[in-house]
DNA sequence: CATGCGACATACGCGGGCGTATGGGTAGAG
DNA sequence: CTCTACCCATACGCCCGCGTATGTCGCATG
């Protein structure tokens, strides 16, 4: 029985969970070629000796950092916001996450940027289609037929992606302050629809986070409108 | 004759050019790890030995390769509807060819996935602001102030990168035929709001491209996008 | 016909990542 | 105190891409 603290500083044992969330590190900046045994060795202070121990090979490491990835993008991410009643600002926290949590976007980014690999693609399919069939159950609960929920819902997520994709790229193109509070207000007002049959009524001025338009880096939520009190 | 490579017919000289589009290819299916000088000399029918004559390093050949792909982006891709005099058609133009143009699309995903190398972040940028520019003068020219011409502008800019995105990690969340007809029309109507100030009143049923809604893989362009034809 | 140059081919050393084989050290079980 | 399972280090061979040095072939020229 060793002490739950684990002391982790001099003789940490390494966990595969360990190894999988260096390797999500290292996609995140360096995409999926980044994730080379050798240098997440170093980086971890241990050698191969102590991965191949851990995994088969490196395809193991990735299978694992995949799926921890997966977790992650529906545990946290979309159970964080499940429990909004209102199907209106669910939509509206998920375009406040998908704008502030910027890091979890550039994973994403970096991720699909490797759709090549036949193990990449097929966890990043399972977590595009929970994130539209989602959305699309949102749309639905405003009163949108299943066709155009589906549009709707399409439409918003293509909008969610290009802004990740404008932040990554050419950051200077996105507003802050106040002016960023105004594009969100614009993107909101027009992809959600009001007056198509939505049985909530839930007006409520389309309360944005007034602070914080760019956060960079690993800063905390921390957005008035209680995005996610949080773990992670 | 062998036809198992493109430019092995003769002995022909290879041109500067003929390694800058070898290395596009290679970067549109395999991203920017792919330009490896070796694999492109063997796809080439040549050696190593002629890449250094050519080229003095690696990294000249990605600058090249990306100038070229600068070259067609602005060239190819604005010119081709930049004389069209109505800026909401223009508008629409440029919608299709996002659509349309999914090969041009995701040589965009590629190289933008790599905007850690200094190199690729430079033409990035310049290209993403150009579009970006096209697009503010577009809206501006619609009637709007630069502010919400701006916010317009990256909105719909968001939403073709975000389309790219979809169709290319995830095709089957896409519609086809009639569906995408409805799909596009759906936005381009929402991202081109009326009665902003327009002063072109040219309403017109918003003709779209009724056939080839999700070319794949890297079928012909078939409507002229002539990525890559032979001189140039 | 020798020559010079353009456009490659050949050969070599180097670095670095993958996978394997094997040895060592530490901690708990007996 | 020993034994053993666990966790990791060391060392090796392999592949492959980069860059360089040098050889080779064709063709034009005087």
């Amino acid at each position: 029985m060793k002490s739950v603290a684990a002391a982790t500083e001099a003789r940490q044992n390494l966990t595969v969970e360990d190894w999988a969330r260096a390797a999500l590190d290292a996609m995140a900046s360096g995409g999926l070629e980044a994730v080379a045994v050798e240098p997440l060795a170093r980086r971890l202070g241990v050698t191969k000796g102590s991965f191949y121990w851990h995994f088969a090979n490196r395809e193991a490491l990735l299978r694992a950092a995949l799926a921890l990835w997966e977790r992650r993008e529906t545990e946290d991410v979309l159970a964080r916001v499940g429990d909004e009643p209102d199907p209106y600002r669910r939509i509206v926290k998920v375009f406040q996450e998908a704008n502030a949590g910027y890091r979890s976007g550039r994973l994403y980014l970096a991720i699909a940027a490797a759709e090549d690999h036949p193990l990449v693609s097929e966890f990043v399919r399972r977590v595009s289609e929970r994130r539209m069939a989602y959305l699309v159950e949102c749309y639905e609960a405003l009163g949108f037929e299943p066709a155009r929920a589906q549009h709707w819902a399409r439409f918003a997520y293509a909008t969610f992606m290009g802004n990740l994709q404008i932040r990554r790229d050419t950051p200077e193109l996105m507003p802050t302050g106040a002016a960023f509070n105004e594009y969100l207000k614009l993107m909101i007002k027009t992809l959600i629809p009001r007056g198509e049959g939505s049985s909530f009524a839930s007006a409520s001025g389309t309360r944005i986070d007034p602070e914080r338009p760019a956060m960079d880096g690993r800063a905390a939520p921390a957005d008035g409108d209680d995005v996610a009190p949080g773990t992670a």
